[in-house]
DNA sequence: GCATGATGAATGAACGTTCATTCATTGTCA
DNA sequence: TGACAATGAATGAACGTTCATTCATCATGC
């Protein structure tokens, strides 16, 4: 047993879940704008006093969203790119799967993650959580591609290039998404996107 | 001459468009979730009334502002098009350049779109001016790629898939702009579009 | 060309509502 | 019983909107 919790602090932990999946919720339904702290709490169904109890202001509870969904994203893509394997080509395909999954890419979390990123500018503090496709992928991407570069040997392709291009990709992709999630067909998308990377890399990403 | 305005009527629409203005700054200062009337009068330096006067709530003028940037927008890579002559090659170098020119491409206009943007699911009367790409820039662009199809005859490239491609790519590189000001490089953007664009059509784009 | 009444754009104080936050009180476990 | 999570009435600031009033501009009559 990690730690033995009382049933206190259970029920504590679970009112902030709550309060935070609540906000989500609230961001989904009402937009950002709309979003009062009234509202999560009718949908969390706790009482007035509970968002600056446990986050000390709505300000804070909104951070704690916004880090919460930067925070699955990022582990999602990493644990689905670990259990690909170690060849270069299953790494980027899973990747890329990755960003179509409905766990990642459906209407609620796209209504976050764009409702952060529109206030992000005007609220610097927002900034750390709204990059998805942040350093870090960039750099998995951008290496991914090297590889694929050496072993394929495509003299003529730049792997900053190629990465900068399946990231933009993906990003208009989500974005394709956002705008019009019913005519939005998720094995085109990886479809497109895998074309482009067998553009860069012929010897890989056979259909 | 068209219309002889009368003295009275020229200063209502200046001041109908300084508080169109006015609000995009707001909002591109303050983000549209703390955008007031107070915010939008302050910066208009206009009177307390005059929203309303204009148009009859705040909301109406948010939507006045949304539908001025969308029409901007579309009338501006449709005169780019149409200045580039008919080839069709031409046409679509046109169409990415104007997406890259920075009198549409800056924060300021980010800021208003991706606020829109995130804003409509909530408030659907904003639908109709968040999306830049439409359909009509999609059927163009579609239709060009067809006919770069058949030129080429290019038996693999599905003209569908290619303008689905480059739309998305365009939409992407938009998000890295809007997310990172700072770092992008408007040729390095453009040749990325063009690569995509001559790996579905070789027999044009050349670097 | 000038005087005069009509027009409606512009003003800003005031309104009721909603907002985030506070805190004295209550309830519940350890 | 002591500690602390939970409650919800209370608070004042900020919100969008209203409207009686003002006054520059315009149309009309002479």
């Amino acid at each position: 047993m990690p730690e033995a919790k009382s049933a206190r602090e259970q029920t504590k932990e679970r009112h902030r879940r709550a309060l935070i999946e609540a906000t989500a919720d609230a961001i989904a339904e009402h937009g950002l704008a709309k979003v009062s702290v009234s509202r999560i709490l009718e949908k969390a169904g706790l009482s007035r006093g509970m968002v600056n109890l446990h986050f000390s202001s709505k300000n804070n509870l909104l951070l704690a969203v916004a880090q919460q969904f930067s925070e699955d994203y990022t582990s999602h893509w990493i644990v689905a790119m670990e259990r690909a394997g170690s060849r270069a080509e299953a790494r980027l395909r899973a990747i890329i799967d990755a960003d179509f999954d409905p766990v990642v890419l459906n209407r609620r979390t796209m209504a976050v993650w764009f409702a952060f990123r529109s206030e992000a500018h005007s609220s610097p503090e927002f900034m750390p959580f709204i990059d998805s496709r942040d350093a870090k992928m960039q750099r998995t991407i951008t290496s991914i591609c090297r590889e694929l570069c050496e072993r394929g040997a495509n003299p003529g392709t730049d792997p900053q290039i190629a990465a900068l291009s399946i990231i933009a990709l993906l990003e208009g992709l989500w974005t394709d998404y956002y705008l019009h999630p019913d005519r939005f067909d998720r094995d085109t998308a990886r479809a497109v996107v895998l074309h482009t990377a067998r553009a860069f890399f012929p010897d890989s990403f056979d259909a």
